[in-house]
DNA sequence: ATCCAGTAGATTTGCGAAATTTTTCCTGTC
DNA sequence: GACAGGAAAAATTTCGCAAATCTACTGGAT
């Protein structure tokens, strides 16, 4: 995060993000510009240059000359975001556990169990709360961030915020919970003593999760709708 | 391509894109505005949304409020690159592969038909050749395109373009050629027969492809300096 | 009743001037 | 001679308005 050179345009930008990453922009949502800039108090063009780093992050669609919309979802969309999803989490885990050093194991055992207090604490509900989501995105980060690769890191934090979106609109309708966390302490294990199984572990953590959006939130998503890529 | 709803924005963002992959605007160098405003006609806002999108395609780079620059090359992120595209490219090419109907087949033939004529007609000089990288590139994308993942050949083409902007800056200083290109009729006439094999000559072309970058080139380079990733 | 065309209203896009920030360069002091 | 302080200059960022474009609606003809 920046803290000191942070224009107006790069913070409407991430305020955005995070209000379409949370849902509180809907997919679909008409995004009018007399409407935004009441609500992020800024000017037409400020908004605009938001919503072009937005519009190439694929996080909203722009329509031509007809303004711009969040980006729809659909089962076809989060299958392929998963799928991608377990070839880069495998490939710069495969890498973080072959270069990963002490600090780096520190800083998972740490991030782990920030992560697990919190979800004590916060019982059955962690799913819904906003800062155990930035807490399980840290953890997960922890784990992969030794790959010494800055492009696949890039794009492995691009398709992990896009599928939390998902996970986001299925946490309301979620009436199935595991009573303790056993899932991520297995893979913080498995990756800590370096056996190949964490491949498959991480990979099936991914399905698994993907699973259970789509059988509780299923009915949310466009069926056949493909979202259109720019080739 | 857009025919129709082409906006004035979009236009200068395509048009700064093909100058920076064919290095007509060098990396690292400071793009001030009013140099802009007077090369590609248009006005401030314009311009700054045309950025902002290249700004997340990590093509320029933001400085904070220190303005723009053509992102920078390096040893380091090539190699980054190039290790991420042989993941994804395999990928891609084995999907395709499982998938590829009878069009998917012709297309390829097509493709490569066109490459391949251009080649001779242009002898050893076909690689400073604006129109033979469209068609090279053009052929190693029917190769792929059947892999019915949206999110993969997004990534794919990104890293294609961020490297062909590296095998550009090496072709002025190339001194050794292939007579014939018997490569890519190798990979072709592998994907074809669906032979495994396919994914290790795919993977072994773009290595050679980087390896001869780094040798003709690589002076060009920073060697230590690692592109920032936003995180 | 349906379809097409033309017009009014709403929305997006483009522009250049003002405000803010960074950089440069000059001056005075240690 | 080197270094900090400060003011002028240059560049970037932001803003509101005018022009272009699209959408919706009304009215008339088949």
């Amino acid at each position: 995060m920046k803290t000191k050179g942070e224009t107006r345009a790069s913070d409407v930008h991430t305020r955005m993000r995070a209000d379409i990453l949370s849902c509180e922009l809907k997919p679909g949502d008409k995004l009018r510009f007399e409407a935004l800039k009441d609500r992020y108090d800024v000017s037409f063009s400020t908004l605009r240059e938001a919503l072009a780093r937005l519009s190439a992050e694929s996080l909203v669609v722009s329509e031509g000359q007809r303004g711009f919309v969040v980006a729809p979802v659909s089962i076809a969309d989060l299958k392929d975001l998963t799928n991608a999803r377990v070839l880069l989490e495998r490939e710069v885990l495969r890498l973080s556990m072959e270069y990963g050093d002490d600090k780096w194991e520190a800083d998972i055992l740490a991030s782990y169990h920030r992560m697990d207090r919190l979800q004590t604490r916060l019982g059955a509900h962690y799913y819904f709360d906003e800062e155990w989501a930035r807490l399980h995105g840290a953890f997960h980060r922890s784990l992969v961030c030794a790959c010494k690769s800055p492009v696949l890191l890039d794009m492995r934090l691009h398709l992990f915020d896009r599928a939390n979106r998902y996970r986001r609109m299925s946490s309301q309708f979620r009436t199935k919970w595991r009573p303790k966390d056993v899932e991520h302490k297995a893979i913080m294990d498995a990756t800590l003593d370096r056996e190949p199984e964490a491949l498959d572990l991480i990979g099936r953590h991914i399905r698994e999760t993907t699973e259970n959006v789509i059988e509780f939130a299923g009915h949310l998503f466009v069926q056949d709708e493909v979202t259109a890529s720019v080739v």
